[in-house]
DNA sequence: GTGCTTATCACCCTAAACAGTGATTCGTTC
DNA sequence: GAACGAATCACTGTTTAGGGTGATAAGCAC
């Protein structure tokens, strides 16, 4: 019997992850928590096997709390869970000690082998985050550019949906100004165009 | 012994809630604020495990207070209490660092449960409030119009920076044909631009 | 068959984005 | 005080996006 524990900010994710393993055999919910606290102050007089951890927490909470853990109780094996499928942290997490790592929109089977084969002392990745982990060892290393506050100002307005002339207008500046800040986010985080810089700005959590 | 203390401006429930836990083993009775300023003042010098927190205080101050405190005494878990059952107040809360909530006219028992399930860790929420919660997260979530596979696929393109004419190469149309999807993408999800089109596309997860 | 949606293609026009270049002011750092 | 980055503004292009309108064909539902 796998007794499997959950870590995740989102009451929702819990639940459909509750509800994808009720039932599920060999496998026991051993309980629940929102933040890094919780959990760890569940361990202090509970354990469990196999800890499913939302790496997406505010700050770098999840990173950490898998080192904790993994150095606290280097015998439950922690399974990364993300929203999306993000190189830099899926690196950090295993630096940190993690067994592996899917994604939140991973199917109920492969939800299971995970655990199972995590559990067994296996690594496990979903295939599209096995991907996005060689894609980012590959590329990047590159440390995230530093934004000044001008851009992550105007970076957030664009992904309000403004436009430049509509920026500019709101934070009294010239439509030129506005256009440059603009070039230089682009330049800066090594993208193309709006839908590459919205989705890298998210994705990285600039906005 | 778990000590308990709460937060409320209405007098009469405090009452009502010492007399509930009074003679509950395991339950010791750390104290009593009335408002903001009198909780953070007593954890000045003392502590308590679980906080039980009235959120529809005067203002925000109750999910105002609740966050404060979860930053200042991150191992003190915060329940969250209220007459009403209101899904906006409950979100605001759980976002806060709340490990729970529960309505005042709960019995003595599911009161007992949920301060053992919050002290443990656990997140708690009387059936009631969970349907709220449940409820308020389906209406603030956009009802997504349903997009077909030729736009959703055109849709991912542009996601990964691609421009109109590269896609239409890329998958054989006309660009035409992919500004025309482009437009019924933009129509159906009601944005206005490419950099609203993306946010919305990753925040409801359609990438 | 009629109506509906999807998928395709086409054109016109305006607005916005993107590229390149260069400039001034201001504050900080060395 | 020289060097640097930030923030600001300016001009000139080309490309792309977005608004509007309309058409044809295929597939499905009633």
């Amino acid at each position: 019997m796998i007794r499997v524990f959950i870590v995740d900010d989102h009451p929702v994710v819990i639940e459909g992850i509750h509800s994808l393993l009720q039932n599920e055999k060999g496998i026991e919910w051993a309980g629940q928590a929102m933040n890094a606290q919780s959990c760890l102050g569940f361990f202090v007089s509970n354990t469990a096997d196999v800890v499913l951890m939302d790496i997406s927490m505010p700050g770098m909470e999840g990173v950490e709390l898998c080192a904790v853990m993994k150095e606290k109780y280097p015998g439950v094996m922690v399974l990364g869970l993300s929203s999306f499928n993000q190189g830099l942290y899926i690196k950090k997490m295993m630096e940190n000690g993690a067994s592996g790592y899917i994604l939140k929109n991973s199917s109920k089977e492969e939800l299971i082998e995970a655990i199972h084969a995590v559990h067994g002392g296996s690594i496990f990745f979903s295939g599209e985050t096995g991907e996005a982990l060689q894609a980012y060892q590959k590329s990047s290393k590159i440390e995230l550019p530093v934004l000044s506050s001008r851009e992550k100002e105007i970076l957030g307005l664009i992904a309000e949906g403004y436009t430049n002339p509509q920026i500019a207008e709101k934070i009294f500046l010239s439509q030129f100004t506005v256009d440059s800040h603009r070039k230089n986010l682009l330049a800066k985080l090594n993208v193309k165009n709006t839908a590459s810089l919205i989705r890298l700005a998210i994705e990285q959590k600039l906005i």
